[in-house]
DNA sequence: GTCCTGATCCTCT
DNA sequence: GAGGATCAGGACG
């Protein structure tokens, strides 16, 4: 399953939010570093746009969001909590502040590595959440604001048809907690929550 | 400068 | 189901 994967280019990402969302979903998040190969399925997203009071972007650029207003394609990687980190894709045009959360993986390659990581040894403890995911994949806060269209880590295009997307609510957050912005695949047994 | 909040996760009961 | 860990960013003065 490794021979034909390739990023997902700009012309994906410099798109409509919402729609990118749910096209991300069934994708591949794959990391291939010297270390070694670690992919998994993307199966749970949450969008983030203008407008969107819940949305980092929402009263204008600062330091730590200026990546969601560049070039769509980009990791947007932030800080939260004391302790975590969680990994966005940029959407939209420049100048946009948009972005695109991933919430959860089905871990596909390099498992072992990432049940190192998380110090986990069950597959759906692995990447079901922002955080997890991040820690799992080892993906480091120095992505913040590089391109994910090169070979290092970057998003592939779904390998198969996915059944169906559910949209709900966004989960953890407090003011625009009622948009139905938060997209997963239906029958997954490894998004974050039901 | 101070104060408060947060797109979370883990470890208990 | 509840509470703690733990700190950077942003609002305010």
């Amino acid at each position: 399953m490794t021979s034909n994967l390739y990023p997902l280019q700009f012309s994906f990402y410099n798109r409509d939010t919402v729609i990118v969302a749910k096209d991300l979903l069934g994708c591949l998040l794959v990391y291939c570093s010297p270390r070694g190969f670690e992919a998994g399925k993307i199966v749970e997203t949450e969008a983030y746009i203008q407008g969107d009071p819940a949305c980092h972007a929402n009263r204008g650029m600062t330091k730590r969001n200026k990546p969601m207003f560049g070039p769509a394609g980009c990791a947007y990687i932030y800080f939260i909590y004391g302790m975590y980190f969680c990994f966005n894709v940029v959407t939209a045009e420049e100048g946009v502040g948009e972005a695109v959360l991933l919430r959860a993986l089905e871990p596909l390659e390099g498992i072992p590595e990432m049940c190192k990581r998380r110090n986990k040894n069950k597959l759906k403890d692995l990447c079901s959440g922002p955080a997890k995911l991040v820690q799992a994949m080892g993906i480091s806060k120095e992505y913040n604001g590089k391109f994910l269209t090169g070979n290092t880590l970057f998003i592939a295009p779904r390998t198969e048809n996915i059944n169906g997307i559910t949209s709900t609510t966004r989960i953890g957050i407090k003011t625009g907690a009622d948009l139905p912005l938060r997209f997963y695949i239906t029958n997954s047994k490894y998004i974050s929550k039901k």
